[in-house]
RNA sequence: GCGGGGGUGCCCGAGCUGGUCAAAGGGGACAGGCUUAGGACCUGUUGACGCAGGUCUACCAGGGUUCGAAUCCCUGCUCCCGCACCA
């Protein structure tokens, strides 16, 4: 049934164009959220990011505006190549996961072999489901970013950043597998998750014209080497580096290449373990392997220290990783423990010590200080082992005392005095210093390793780290540049605001972005045809694209150049332009769109993403183009768990519509959470959503009953209103249309719906509670109120549940479509804080009444009401106007105004105004009688006793009169 | 480490330009009403104490500012997120 109603409105919807936006005389919006990635089915954390920008679009078309919300599919891109691949070799895993999670059928998933095909499958799932949920898109201005005029519109802006000098050419570390031959993501990896890239500085230790090369962290403790350590039971070989200068021919092309060591250098040959050639060989391309070294031959034997020429043996060590580094280490026993601790263990290994013959070289090492920390000795390694108790090189504490003490050292030390060039330099200046200045006078490189091992591809194969040579790069690091986007940040609206400072901070650390690829679907490069596009790059100004994309999609992709671009986007119109009628209809399009109004997004692309799109604005638009607005979203979870295709942790948003109806799907998701905040998608919760739906679309033949005819919300009879609870209602009303109103303006889907629905749905139970003996009378002013309310009600609940709208719309006498009608303009004058105070006091009463029944365990019978005296008011109004519960000047204040002859209770009240006065707040005075005569049936009922309200003290037999105060009528209960 | 955001009642979560906050709303639990019955709906209870509408203790911990702090300031503890070549 849900179903039906649903698909009739988006049909009517579709056949009325209502979502075909074109530019016409009204205030143009221009809304657009982050186009998907379509490599898997659409789930419910895609159902909050797409529902958020439709909300919106809705409830501004409804206030007015002409509003643009397209949709494209970002298809460039490297994942599905991976994807396509493995379920060609028919892996496991991935069949599983599409079958089971992205519920792909059966006869479809052979033809996912194809990447495009996988793209066009998926972008296709998700138009469906965008428009099962009813999303009010111009699907006129749909693309994929392989068209062939998108990517004529990316080339177009590639050749404006090159031009603006913004592109350079250079070299860059990836994880990759050598299996594969490819780069390589943590989505492709069987193990090695999360690992990271390490820079590392290899220094030079030279023997007989060779040298040892290990890695470190920390150049600077070059100056405490004492020895160096090798694993005897590792095979280690000789390769030489640098014979082979064929690579050199790069460098001619581009005088701006960075200088780079491995290009630099001479022939040399170099001593390293055999595992770790496997991955240095991707980084030095000029490595060439020459024979095996028995390292128990070297072992004993003297390298010379690059840097201080003193000479120090190698000594043998299991703990060395062959597969880490260059699979050799320099000990530094004064401040790496591991170093430290390896050493005394060698002291105490007689029959190793015999082996080698090392017995007097190791007796002579001494800890060499280099850097200094307070409350540390000379030998902090022996501190922190002290400290913990590492008892052994095998015992696991020692890696906590290797990360302590390198912590420490990292962010307090300062370089010892003794120590020539750097002295009393921070560790981490030093530490950069130093490694420049080896590696200007080639006594080291710089290589780069996983953080932690192993890292294994998919495909089986041990992962490495790669230097992809003439990669080209955006030139994020340019000050000019981040001035510019920093303006362009400046200028924009940022929701949450928090995230402001983010974004200011990505600006300033971004870096050079490599944008350019060997593998994925995407734009070649225009000037370079051997690399594509990196698809980060290729989607930072696609909005200004959605503006032009009902006319370029099908023009002839080779009229599409960089005048015409230029024409469009950048060129100013004057009279003396011969521009085509078409490409002068089209230049109108843009710029009667552009600038984009809001931008939404997911938070995690905040440091990408998003901050690219300023980049690239602030530089190839005028300022007058610059996006407006930003609004970032949170995560979504299950059942209070993280949701993940890949982990299976997902609810599909089409399997959400069948069971719950799109509606109930949207209500829940802009309900639940803010959409910055993290929701999370609960069943339970998800249900009661879908009961207080019911309960809505019901509300309507709730006033057919007590009407006792049909309503037409087009024709409400009005009545004027008399009683305070009738006024109530429409003060309710009101002030929930004025919350919501606010709220939306600023995203707050949540917060909009808790006024606009969950409240207002309390106040219209409270309200018919409250008139429960009026119902069986027709009475025909709750009649009107209830109408109003209903008619409201749609109104504000169309942007957020538009089917289940529409549907109520027509059925009870609407005319056109709902979403077309204008959004409620709330009466500022209706909400009044008399009237809510008034039914406060009845509330309280019953409350009262109540409570002393409880307390003194008897039902009362009688309950007389006293109001409080003209003077207790004025008395209430002056401390008001003092604003602070200050009792002298209240008492002062009230003597002098003479406000009651009898000064001892005048003050006796003023007292008890002052503590009064911080509990509720005082509006104005209100008519007591009036409302409690009003609702003196209520109260009758709901207490169960008679009341009687009394206009003066004249039957007070326990005197309890005294205790009235305004808004809180004093009562005697017999 | 760098950067950002948090810690609220059984749970989730609002409030946080200081007083109307014992603290919205939802979920759960309990009671009552409606009803043949109810997981549906409505009403109420859900920190402690109190035989007259009140009092006390409370918003991570400790300190401070203030007539007054969940809300402002300092200190500590603790949790979450991002840190790149990837959408």
């Amino acid at each position: 049934m849900t179903k039906e109603i649903e698909k009739k409105w988006q049909k009517r919807w579709d056949d009325a164009k209502l979502f075909q936006s074109d530019p016409n005389e009204k205030e143009k919006l221009f809304i657009t959220v982050a186009y998907p990635y379509p490599s898997g089915a659409m789930h419910i954390g895609h159902g909050r990011t797409y529902t958020v920008p439709d909300v919106y679009a809705r409830y501004k078309r409804m206030q007015g505006y002409n509003v643009l919300f397209p949709m494209g599919w970002h298809v460039t891109g490297a994942p599905v190549i991976g994807i396509a691949s493995r379920i060609r070799d028919k892996d496991p895993w991935t069949l599983e996961l599409y079958e089971k999670v992205h519920k792909v059928p059966k006869e479809e998933l052979p033809k996912l072999i194809d990447p495009e095909y996988i793209v066009k499958y998926f972008s296709t799932e998700y138009h469906n489901v965008m428009s099962d949920m009813g999303y009010s898109i111009d699907w006129r201005r749909e693309f994929r970013t392989t068209d062939p005029s998108y990517k004529k519109f990316v080339e177009w802006q590639l050749k404006q950043l090159k031009a603006q000098d913004l592109v350079k050419k250079g070299n860059h570390p990836v994880k990759y597998c050598p299996g594969c031959g490819n780069p390589i993501g943590d989505h492709d990896l069987l193990e090695g998750e999360g690992a990271t890239i390490n820079e590392l500085t290899l220094l030079k230790f030279e023997i007989d014209g060779k040298y040892l090369v290990p890695a470190t962290f920390r150049p600077e403790t070059i100056y405490g080497a004492t020895n160096l350590w090798m694993n005897p039971d590792v095979s280690y070989i000789e390769v030489e580096k640098g014979g082979d200068i064929k690579e050199k021919e790069g460098m001619k092309e581009d005088k701006n290449i960075e200088k780079e060591g491995d290009m630099e250098g001479d022939r040399e040959i170099w001593i390293i373990s055999e595992k770790s050639y496997n991955n240095l060989s991707n980084q030095f391309k000029d490595l060439k392997k020459l024979g095996n070294i028995n390292p128990k031959e070297l072992i004993g034997r003297f390298v010379k220290n690059p840097v201080t020429n003193t000479l120090h043996p190698i000594l043998p060590a299991s703990f060395v990783d062959p597969e880490y580094g260059s699979g050799e280490v320099f000990s530094v026993p004064a401040h790496a423990p591991a170093d430290y601790i390896a050493l005394q263990d060698l002291k105490n290994n007689l029959k190793l010590l015999e082996e080698y013959n090392l017995g007097k070289i190791v007796s002579k090492i001494e800890a060499l200080n280099v850097v200094t920390l307070k409350r540390y000795s000379e030998i902090p390694a022996k501190d922190v082992i002290e400290k913990l108790q590492v008892k052994s090189q095998e015992d696991p504490k020692l890696e906590e005392a290797t990360n302590e003490l390198y912590k420490v050292e990292h962010s307090k030390g300062i370089i010892s005095e003794h120590i020539p060039d750097c002295a009393g330099e921070r560790v981490v200046d030093a530490r950069e210093s130093i490694k420049e200045k080896m590696i200007g006078d080639d006594l080291a490189e710089v290589m780069y390793d996983f953080s932690a091992h192993p890292v294994i591809c998919r495909c089986g194969t041990h992962g490495v780290v790669k230097i992809m040579d003439n990669q080209w790069f955006l030139k994020y690091s340019d000050e000019d540049w981040k001035v510019k986007t920093r303006e362009c940040l400046a200028q924009e609206n940022i929701i949450p605001p928090e995230i402001r400072s983010n974004f200011d901070y990505y600006i300033g650390w971004l870096e050079d972005w490599a944008c350019s690829r060997r593998i994925g679907l995407g734009t070649k490069l225009p000037w370079d045809s051997q690399w594509l596009i990196e698809p980060l790059t290729d989607s930072t100004i696609y909005m200004a694209y959605y503006t032009i994309a009902k006319y370029i999609k099908t023009m002839d992709p080779d009229i599409l150049d960089d005048e015409f671009f230029n024409k469009v986007f950048l060129s100013e119109i004057n009279e003396n332009d011969s521009l085509s009628d078409e490409v002068k209809q089209i230049k109108e399009e843009f710029d009667y769109w552009y600038p984009l109004d809001w931008r939404l997004s997911a938070k995690d692309l905040v440091g990408n993403h998003l901050s690219f799109h300023m980049f690239h604005h602030a530089t190839i638009f005028p300022k007058n183009k610059w996006p407006q607005g930003m609004v970032v979203f949170g995560m979504g979870l299950l059942e209070g768990n993280k949701m993940s295709s890949s982990k299976g942790n997902v609810i599909l948003l089409s399997q959400a519509i069948e069971d719950y109806g799109a509606d109930v799907v949207r209500l829940f998701l802009m309900s639940s959470a803010e959409p910055w905040q993290d929701f999370d998608w609960r069943e339970k919760e998800v249900i009661g959503t879908k009961r207080r739906l019911e309960w809505f679309s019901e509300f309507a033949d709730k006033i057919k009953e007590i009407k006792g005819a049909n309503i037409n919300i087009n024709n409400i009879e009005e009545v004027p209103l008399e009683r305070e609870i009738d006024k109530w209602m429409i003060s309710q009303l009101n002030l929930r249309i004025k919350d919501a109103t606010i709220a939306l303006e600023s995203f707050q889907t949540r917060k909009a719906l808790q006024d606009s629905f969950f409240l207002l749905k309390k106040d219209i139970d409270h309200y018919m509670y409250r008139t429960k003996h009026l119902i069986e009378t027709k009475d025909s002013a709750v009649i009107y109120a209830l109408s109003t309310v209903l008619k409201t009600w749609i109104k504000i609940l169309a942007p957020f549940t538009p089917h289940t709208c529409e549907e109520l719309w027509n059925t009870h006498g609407g005319e056109g479509f709902v979403i077309e009608e204008q959004w409620p303009i709330f009466n500022e004058d209706l909400i009044d804080v008399k009237i809510e105070k008034s039914e406060e006091i009845i509330q309280n009463i019953v409350k009262d009444i109540k409570h002393i029944n409880d307390l003194t365990k008897k039902d009362a019978e009688k309950v007389h009401v006293y109001t409080a005296p003209e003077w207790k008011w004025k008395v209430y109004e002056l401390a008001d106007e003092i604003g602070k519960p200050d009792i002298g000047q209240i008492i002062g204040k009230s003597i002098k105004t003479n406000l009651n002859d009898n000064k001892k209770e005048l003050s006796e009240f003023a007292k008890k105004i002052t503590r009064e006065m911080t509990k509720t707040k005082y509006v104005g005075k209100v008519d007591e009688i009036a409302i409690l005569n009003n609702a003196i049936e209520f109260i009758s009922e709901e207490s169960g006793a008679e009341i009687i309200i009394h206009e003066d003290n004249s039957y007070d037999p326990k005197n309890k009169s005294k205790h009235a105060i305004p808004y809180k009528p004093a009562l005697y209960i017999e």
